[in-house]
RNA sequence: GGCCCGUUGGUCAAGCGGUUAAGACACGGCCCUUUCACGGCUGUAACAUGGGUUCGAUUCCCGUACGGGUCACCA
């Protein structure tokens, strides 16, 4: 086979070669250990979940590195990719700290533009450069064509491919698929003309030279040494519109563009076998793979699944929804990431994350489920250690989308909003009432009239005009100037004059002697003001309200009583 | 089904041939406390399984089970 002849049949508009390519992009000039990453989504929807994993893995890497972090738009099949998923990618992206310096970024008009000199970042515009690579294999015979009729390529686009692998028969499948393979590498000169002729389209498939039952090895940074089965099958380069595939695409972008580590999901690791080839192949050095674990949820069998873009948690927007602040879900993220993170977090707790000392030796082998339990406690302490304007801030912006009245009533009056959320914060040790931005409204709502409402009763165990008695007691007392000690002395005298116990050590030791003990008398007291038994210290919370709130509400309880 | 990867408490996980098998979250108890939240102390709870190798295996090797991933002109 002429072999040569058959490369120019197939790409006659090629005239370049894969030297020309070398000195379009030539080597990165970046100092000793910098890392060189990429985030290639393909653009079909919303960021996933268990997309933010690799992409927080290859920022860190590169920015740690002093390298450099590119994002490369793998849009090579047109019938799934969705107008402005690439836009919206690029956008919840930054607002988890994934930011590139190179690559497909979001220009000034909000359009997708290029930066960098590696470029085009986007597949589909990079047609030519594969092709030159793939006329390049055809000429050392190292690919051929195959063709398909026209009827073959509809039903092929008819099946449901997901559905068909499921239902697949295993060995006839695999008979099947060898037969065809080694009848279509006979394909002659004389034949390839003749399609050509009749304008048949076809695929360019690699002559593979690996025995499947050799093994190779490979090192990945996160799994080790790897045994993997050499490649045998002749799998697609160039589908029928001349776009590559997948695998394709990655030896030639990743090689041209400098990536010095290919940090993806694990479910490409039975394909790395055809990725190592292609490496081969077409004489580019490997770079270093990291294949990082996926992200599981439990199905409703008890059984771990793959996060699939379906479920609640997959879009990042979800979290938004939820009230879950970028800062939180990033953390959470990097104690999956890094173990040691919380460690490090704890003896350096002013510092940013960004700052931690990120390691892929310290990366989780196997996949890990999803946990909200400990995304809130990260959370929590997230949000504890804002300050009351940032807090209220933020709380208002998300009230505004998830929660339109609420968010009028904190827009309202933002001193008295910062105010509620000033108690308890600052200092060591502050509380950590809220997990999410939408917990604000259950934490705080009873502060506003329009969101109060007494959700519980008095319980049947103390009399009613023991209730009624420290009430109007406490109306008569009350004096706003009052500090908190002498505040609560009032309370504590209350207590004596019904005999309840204001000493807490003396009710103890002799719970027999009292009616109850000054808690009693102060729930009795908070439920009618926030409506809840358990709030804020009271004082503080009734200094927020005012004393014209707080006695409307006691007169009100007062009268159902 | 073939191939690959994995398996330490409920969850995330340290561990890298000899440990009382860390820690965090969750859960229980106690303390602090006017309730709650915080904080402090404390408790329950784990090396999937069978064989090797070894003086000794959670750690190394092989098998089994279980779980996951993957087998497209999708990425």
């Amino acid at each position: 086979m002429d072999y040569n002849r058959l490369a120019d049949l197939l790409f006659p508009n090629i005239t370049t070669t894969p030297e020309d390519m070398e000195a379009r992009y030539p080597r990165r000039e970046l100092k000793e250990g910098a890392v060189v990453t990429r985030f290639a989504p393909s653009p079909t929807g919303f960021v996933h979940f268990g997309g933010l994993f690799p992409s927080t893995v290859g920022e860190r890497m590169a920015h740690l590195s002093d390298g450099v972090f590119f994002l490369r738009i793998e849009d090579t099949d047109a019938k799934r990719e969705v107008p402005g998923a690439a836009e919206g990618l690029i956008k919840t992206l930054a607002r988890y700290g994934v930011n590139f310096d190179e690559g497909a970024i979001l220009g000034e008009d909000g359009k997708i533009c290029d930066k960098g000199a590696y470029g085009p970042y986007k597949q589909s515009q990079r047609k030519e450069i594969y092709q030159t690579f793939a006329k390049a294999l055809v000429k050392e015979g190292k690919a051929y064509p195959a063709f398909t009729t026209e009827e073959e390529l509809d039903r092929l686009n008819s099946i449901n491919k997901k559905e068909e692998i499921k239902n697949t028969n295993w060995e006839e499948e695999a008979e099947a698929k060898r037969a065809e393979m080694l009848e279509g590498r006979k394909i002659t000169l004389e034949e390839v003309e003749a399609h050509l002729k009749e304008n048949h389209p076809f695929v360019l498939r690699i002559l593979a030279d690996g025995d499947g039952e050799r093994k190779i090895k490979v090192t990945d940074l996160v799994k080790g040494t790897l045994e993997l089965p050499e490649n045998d099958e002749d799998f697609v380069l160039l589908k029928s519109d001349g776009i590559p595939t997948y695998h394709f695409a990655h030896a030639v972008d990743d090689h041209l563009m400098g990536t010095t580590h290919v940090i993806r999901g694990e479910e490409w690791l039975p394909s790395l076998p055809k990725h190592l080839q292609l490496f081969r192949y077409l004489g580019f050095k490997l770079p270093k793979f990291m294949h990082i674990s996926q992200i599981m949820k439990l199905d409703e069998n008890g059984n771990k699944k793959k996060l699939s873009k379906r479920d609640m948690g997959a879009n990042m927007d979800d979290y938004t929804g939820m009230g879950y602040t970028p800062e939180a879900v990033c953390e959470y993220v990097m104690t999956l990431l890094n173990s040691n993170y919380e460690e490090w977090h704890m003896q350096n707790p002013d510092k940013h994350y960004k700052e931690f000392p990120f390691s892929a030796k310290k990366m989780s082998v196997s996949g890990c489920l999803f946990d909200y339990d400990k995304l809130n406690d990260v959370s929590k302490n997230v949000l504890s250690r804002m300050s009351a304007e940032d807090i209220t801030a933020k709380v208002t912006e998300w009230a505004k989308e998830f929660d339109e009245e609420f968010g009028k009533l904190l827009e309202r009056d933002k001193d008295y909003a910062t105010k509620i959320f000033a108690i308890g914060r600052g200092g060591k040790k502050p509380r950590k009432d809220l997990a999410t931005l939408a917990d604000a409204k259950g934490y705080m709502g009873f502060f506003y009239d329009e969101l109060y409402k007494v959700e519980e009763e008095y319980p049947d165990s103390f009399d009613k005009t023991d209730i009624k008695k420290t009430l109007s007691d406490f109306m008569e007392t009350y004096d706003e100037g009052d500090d908190m000690n002498t505040w609560f002395e009032k309370v504590k005298a209350i207590a004596d004059g019904l005999g309840y116990a204001s000493d807490m050590k003396a009710y103890k030791a002799d719970p027999e002697s009292f009616k109850g003990n000054v808690a009693d008398i102060s729930m009795f007291i908070r439920l009618a003001v926030t409506g809840k038994t358990n709030a804020p210290d009271l004082y503080t919370v009734m200094q927020i309200m005012g004393k014209d709130r707080v006695f409307d509400r006691i007169n009100k309880m007062l009268a159902v009583l």
